[in-house]
DNA sequence: CTCTATTGATTCGGGCGCTTGACGAATCAA
DNA sequence: TTGATTCGTCAAGCGCCCGAATCAATAGAG
């Protein structure tokens, strides 16, 4: 409903900073938002008017208590669309609603459907139907969805090139099936990637223009937001350090197989570390860090041992884009304790501190990142300016030049 | 002179538009730089009109052959504005003038002034006026001026935070000084950071929006290019991959001090393995390679150590940040058989394979990049948009949020 | 209660910049 | 020489913005 393509540029920039001011200040009043853009009542109005119209914006009372006239308050209506974070995960399978104006209306879980493959795209499908009609609403307002996964997303075709641990996905046209089904359209993103900016968004990275997001959990990942901006990479990989060269020789069969800091870090190898050490049987990692919490002399050390890895892997991070911020997030990097260690690690390795956080988010990052694409992707469709923000190309090298 | 700011935003994107056609598509008519860009021929020519007022740009000529009325033929004109690319080694100094187009008219290079401190000063500013002179314009028409530095450059104050090794300059306002010297503002960068920017710009990584610029010489820096933005790290310290856990004990003392990776990968490393080792005296990394190709099992015993090395730095950058293109660059970077080895070895370690490349521009690189960033500068300040560009802000979590 | 100051919102006039269409100018081809 | 074609300018009209004036509604002073 909203933005008719027929705008002009310059209106479709004051439409674009009314917008962002009801974002961020509402409720407030047209007079006010003049004051905020520095535009004109009179344009102003005009922008409030058509919002209204659109059903964009709608009237939430009056001031009252100053001096002079009372002003009609404005904020954006739940009407502008909603948006749907999905995050899909091997063994759990979390779906968080969200209007327009940013507002998470409600967050839902479930087990993930073990038979896979359809009946996990069923399985969005009615729980999303279930959130937006719990929440008065519908999924046909629902204008932009994101769905994180585990595997690289390429970031050109949008496919997902390694498929995430579930039965009979991977031959499916997920994107297209779901869209279908959920009647818009539908992203990938990697996981790790959709953590780190949930944590940007609502979690402990807020503010924050670079950022390495170390996720320690059955696998490892990184994540990383280098000036504001996600790094993908060229392929979508950005972030695969289970290959670093870290804790092992890079060259054996299983570091080449599975990557070399992945074989160590992972809790898989956390777990396997611990008996080949000789210690009793355990089935995960957590086990064994409550072990060396009970004082278990041999798990204590495996988890040194899995701290200090973890710290190399993070001076290799630091060393390499020099972020403000460095976040510990996964089933095993948010133990607080665990991220002392490393912390502790880290100062004898880097040659300059940085601060390190827990994930304030845990679980829920996935999906309130995966929103936060969502909503940002649909405010662009709205007011986006891309094609007026490309840098001015520099000319090729076409011209001869003189050596003296 | 061009570019009043009291232009509207949309005559300013109009302008812009022009600029950029004239910038890539010169020599053109009016008609033609309406529909390449898609205004009217109308407005074109005021644009047209005030560019030639402001000296922006001239009269080449008349179209000729065609069918029709001749079209006036126009280009940039160098009255427009010059810039200047310097690059500040320990033991060079190199000074290059490009003319707003992007046309390199002239470099030259001189051995850097040993006494250091204003010396140093005195000579840019004389190099840089005999360039000026030399190519019959004058140094107050030159509007921008970036200066390659080696060290840490602050990207917000724009700070040399490590000096480089000149003595006596670390207690100059070098920004200052050389600006009012040259009469025109001076930006540093770190010399690494240029010399990609080089190398993306003119050289062997052109049009990729994904480089890693692995640069090998007497010390050990990357260079970053991501998402077709350079990476600076929040301290500026991006790329200071010397302290990479990499090739011995990250605690050891020389580690700690100088960097793990940097002690063993620098050039004093190559040097100081090949002694160790027993071999011949020798005082440069150069005379090793020599030694190496003319059949000492010693010294390609050190050289095939060298690679691995450097193998291993690239598989971790490769793994972080995924690039398209990996150029290796410095004196021991950019030799073609240093190079072979180092692929070669990295086919075992990285998971996907990644183009690499050998620097085409060497020593140049750093020079080439202070001008394509100067060049930009000036590019910016007439015709900029950045107010505009800056991404739609999403709001922060004020709200609460229902768990279901 | 009335009056005044203050602030919100609308109306009106003017200017800027873009577009379309028409027209004169300049050139090539027949 | 004539016609077709293209370049560049002129004129008219429209969208959008702004500033000033005006109307509307409220609080506070007296």
């Amino acid at each position: 409903m909203p933005s008719p393509p027929t705008a002009s540029v310059t209106r479709q920039l004051s439409r674009r900073s009314a917008f962002e001011a009801l974002l961020h200040r509402s409720p407030i009043s047209r007079a006010d938002l003049a004051k905020v853009t520095g535009l004109s009542k009179q344009t102003m109005s005009e922008v409030v008017d058509t919002f209204e119209q659109q059903g964009l914006v709608r009237r939430v009372g009056r001031t009252s208590g100053n001096v002079g006239r009372t002003a009609v308050l404005y904020e954006l209506s739940p009407d502008g669309g909603h948006v749907l974070g999905i995050d899909l995960g091997a063994r759990r399978l979390t779906v968080a609603l969200a209007e327009i104006a940013g507002r998470v209306l409600a967050e839902a879980d479930e087990p993930t459907d073990s038979r896979g493959g359809v009946w996990v795209l069923e399985q969005i499908a009615r729980l999303s139907d279930r959130l937006a009609r719990d929440n008065h609403t519908h999924s046909s307002r629902i204008r932009s969805i994101v769905l994180a996964t585990p595997g690289v997303v390429n970031p050109k075709s949008g496919a997902i090139e390694m498929a995430p641990n579930i039965s009979g996905l991977d031959h499916l046209n997920v994107v297209g099936l779901l869209g279908e089904k959920l009647g818009s359209p539908v992203v990938f993103e990697n996981d790790i990637n959709l953590a780190l900016l949930g944590e940007i968004w609502h979690g402990c990275a807020q503010n924050v223009a670079n950022v390495a997001f170390l996720s320690l959990g059955s696998g490892v990942g990184l994540g990383l937001f280098v000036n504001g901006q996600l790094v993908r990479g060229e392929n979508g990989a950005a972030g695969e350090i289970g290959y670093l060269p870290i804790g092992g020789d890079p060259l054996q069969a299983e570091s080449r197989l599975q990557g070399c800091l992945e074989y160590q870090l992972g809790a898989a190898g956390i777990v396997r570390r611990y008996r080949e050490a000789g210690g009793s049987p355990v089935d995960s990692a957590k086990q064994v860090f409550e072990l060396a919490q009970a004082a278990d002399v041999l798990a204590a050390s495996v988890v040194d041992e899995t701290a200090r890895l973890a710290a190399l892997a993070a001076a290799t991070v630091i060393a390499t884009i020099d972020p403000q911020l460095l976040v510990l997030g996964g089933s095993v990097g948010a133990r607080p304790d665990f991220a002392d260690k490393v912390a502790r690690n880290l100062l004898q390795l880097a040659p300059r501190q940085v601060e390190i956080r827990t994930s304030t988010l845990g679980a829920r990052a996935g999906v309130v990142g995966a929103l936060s694409v969502a909503l940002r992707r649909l405010h662009d469709e709205f007011f986006g300016i891309a094609e007026l923000a490309a840098a001015l190309p520099l000319p090729p090298p076409a011209h001869d030049h003189a050596r003296q």
